[in-house]
DNA sequence: GAAAGTAACGTTATAACGTTACCTATCCAA
DNA sequence: TTGGATAGGTAACGTTATAACGTTACTTTC
């Protein structure tokens, strides 16, 4: 992950058309676990930062040479699991399954599942709510009588900006 | 895997109400295979038929192991990964991305993708076909001109059996 | 019918991802 | 002051996946 680039970003929720910079991120997700009563601890706010600056959904393993990077302190695993598992019980990140990666979420307020566009040419992820595809999985679970817990939706594929560059 | 059984299983199609044997749903792989000019040849069978069998996600080192059962002829890991990424390729099997596992599809002949229902209690999946659920996600997709390659789609949770066993 | 090509499979090693078990530090409440 | 709760450190290990290279068997071509 050594291109980590410190850049404010669109906001990933499209009725917000605001930039965030990772600084103000983590600060949002500060007060939203204050409120909450819940610890953002200086490792796990240090984990926040890394994937938001990342970009792209950010693998365990590249976490760790991240901090090391910052840090010349190494963490091992365990340390990365424990705080990414913190950030996505809190809402704050979310694991990309068919990556074996994590990224940060925008919206940590809300409980809501999310869906998920991973560009296999970039690598970049966004994400996207929509109450209809949570609605229709319901339905199908209703249909087979299953009780659901937990939705992972990813689509992958070829992002604008990788299709308009000429990547298709 | 030592509890592979090997009873027919209700076909997974809501359209077919039939039961379907394994050896039956490999009989069926083979015609197709023939039809395209692909080989499914016996070690891609036996692996096929030992998902059939497994009635729930298989990972690629239990069906190491359950091929050395049967056979006492030891496979290694690319030789598994390489007979997967075939029979992926054919439409024979899916990979649920959510337990690094495998199984198989009851529906290659069409061209299609599924959305998968994981018990947590059991481990057993079901596998739908949706598609007002594919047309949903095509749509978000145009929203930020994303082209669409893949969709993986998995929900987790109880199904109905475990429900009624009172798991819930 | 030898030479070259090809598809499938074998073998060794290693990369990448994740967990267990146990220990230490800190802090706050009883 | 102690003792329970929470966070993090450390060593070892388990699991999942792939790279790199070799072999077999069958086919095509001349």
């Amino acid at each position: 992950m050594a291109h980590l680039s410190i850049q404010p970003k669109p906001c990933a929720d499209p009725n917000c058309r605001g930039q965030h910079a990772p600084a103000e991120r983590v600060a949002m997700a500060m007060s939203l676990c204050d409120a909450r009563g819940a610890q953002l601890t200086k490792l796990r706010r240090k984990i926040l930062e890394l994937l938001w600056e990342s970009g792209r959904p950010t693998g365990a393993y590249e976490l760790i040479e991240a901090l090391a990077l910052r840090d010349s302190r190494p963490v091992a695993p365990p340390t990365i699991y424990r705080a990414l598992e913190f950030l996505m019980s809190q809402g704050l990140v979310s694991k990309i399954e068919s990556r074996n990666a994590y990224v940060p979420c925008a919206h940590p307020e809300r409980r809501h599942d999310c869906l998920f566009f991973i560009c296999s040419t970039c690598g970049a992820s966004v994400e996207l709510e929509d109450q209809r595809l949570e609605s229709l999985i319901s339905e199908d679970a209703a249909l087979i009588g299953f009780r659901a817990t937990r939705r992972v939706v990813e689509v992958e594929g070829i992002c604008t900006r990788c299709v308009a560059a000429g990547a298709a």
